[in-house]
DNA sequence: ATCAGTATGATTGTATACAATTATACCAGG
DNA sequence: CCTGGTATAATTGTATACAATCATACTGAT
């Protein structure tokens, strides 16, 4: 008993709320609603055919999931997120990343190495088919592997919030065919030092991890998708 | 325009559930509402004098928080914070606030610089007299400042959640004189480095300032406040 | 006495009604 | 044509009513 997850409940599925959260979640992340747009109760709760109570609460989580904005009185906003923003969560990630992958070296099981070295291979079979959905599932997986292994509740959700939050450059970023196969590669060289119980090894290489894939974002200028007027603000 | 903070609405003062969300947050940090305790909607509502409705929206905030947990169709419980959390926290918290500290020399203003000497000054003064109180207040806007001068509101927006997170521990910690006037020392330190623009000394600093915050309560056993049945879970 | 089953009460989930606030459109005056 | 103000509509904030679910206590049979 009692191995609860803080926010297991926000994936309720059987709650009208929990639907409408994560329907909404899923529609800002998939570009659906776009950025600066208005969220109106009663449209989504007709869409959805709810009424107006589950669909404020499933807004008032979005908000503190950083996806919309609500302006008391106004109205809720979806967020954007600014290249500066993808430039901080990567910098913030590549340490965290790291220190997961420290911790999760003395605490993985067998079952869990086990399951990254199949995540591997067969991440290897689908980068040289080009399969790109399959792609982002497995290194989605790969880090949920090692988030859960890290055998830290905080830092597990921490990570897996950030994840979320880059889904729309993640995607994009895995489908630049070669980074791919070279993600995929860091990844196993990261299995390797686990395995060989090298926690500092596996911590700077998920660090780099992170660098590498940041890098790859800036090189073919994927920002486009967050639109234009994003970038550096003050300063 | 457009300088917007993300989560400012939650800070709303004004809206009923603005209200109930930082009463009843304040409430569970002081320890008023203590750890797996139920919190009922209209209980705390007859309270506050207001309806479910604020209530309940409060409570979905808080949970995403990890303040309390909601469980479908039962009610709201307190969490209790672990003291593998608070390890795991000031373990996160080190790696972050050193990279806040090194972004923040590239981006301190004059006037920053200027209210940290102050209360650097100040706590010292609060030191030797003994004044607790004021030395957990400056000890709370010293790293206010440096979360501002990061100019990331990302980070700023995560390490103020894990600064609120582990104010209980904190402010005991503080209140064990010697630590107060040592951690206002390390203070200076990482004042001084961002001031000689030595950005990596200060992230360095910054680093080993949580852990010698981290030590102290250990040292001093400071995990009785979060119940007996804490510590290492699985594993 | 113990257990199953049911009935009752308490509590949360959802919908709707009403109040307050904000946005929009229209009109009068310059 | 532009500006300011007022009326109206749209939208959010809050309260309340009703439905569904869960906890508890009681009853009756073995």
């Amino acid at each position: 008993m009692s191995d609860y997850d803080i926010r297991k409940t926000v994936n309720d599925k059987y709650s009208l709320r929990g639907r409408v959260f994560q329907k909404i979640r899923e529609d800002i992340l998939s570009g659906k609603y776009k950025e600066h747009e208005e969220l109106k109760e009663v449209a989504i709760g007709e869409e959805l055919g709810v009424s107006r109570t589950p669909v404020r609460e499933a807004f008032r989580q979005l908000e503190l999931e950083g996806l919309i904005q609500i302006i008391p009185n106004k109205g809720a906003y979806v967020t954007g997120i600014t290249a500066k923003d993808v430039k901080d969560i990567y910098m913030i990630r590549s340490l965290l990343e790291g220190l997961c992958a420290r911790m999760a070296t003395e605490k993985m099981t067998e079952e869990q190495l086990e399951e990254m070295e199949e995540n591997i291979y067969l991440a290897e079979f689908h980068a040289g088919k080009g399969h790109m959905d399959q792609m982002a599932e497995l290194d989605n997986r790969f880090h949920d592997i090692l988030y859960e292994a890290c055998d830290s509740k905080m830092l597990e959700h921490l990570l897996r919030d950030f994840h979320q939050y880059v889904l729309r450059v993640r995607q994009k970023t895995l489908s630049t065919n070669t980074r791919g196969r070279a993600s995929n590669n860091e990844h196993r060289q990261i299995m390797e030092a686990i395995k060989a119980k090298d926690a500092k090894k596996a911590e700077q290489l998920a660090n780099q991890h992170m660098i590498n894939a940041y890098d790859n974002i800036v090189k073919n200028g994927l920002f486009e998708i967050y639109g234009e007027e994003n970038g550096q603000e003050r300063g």
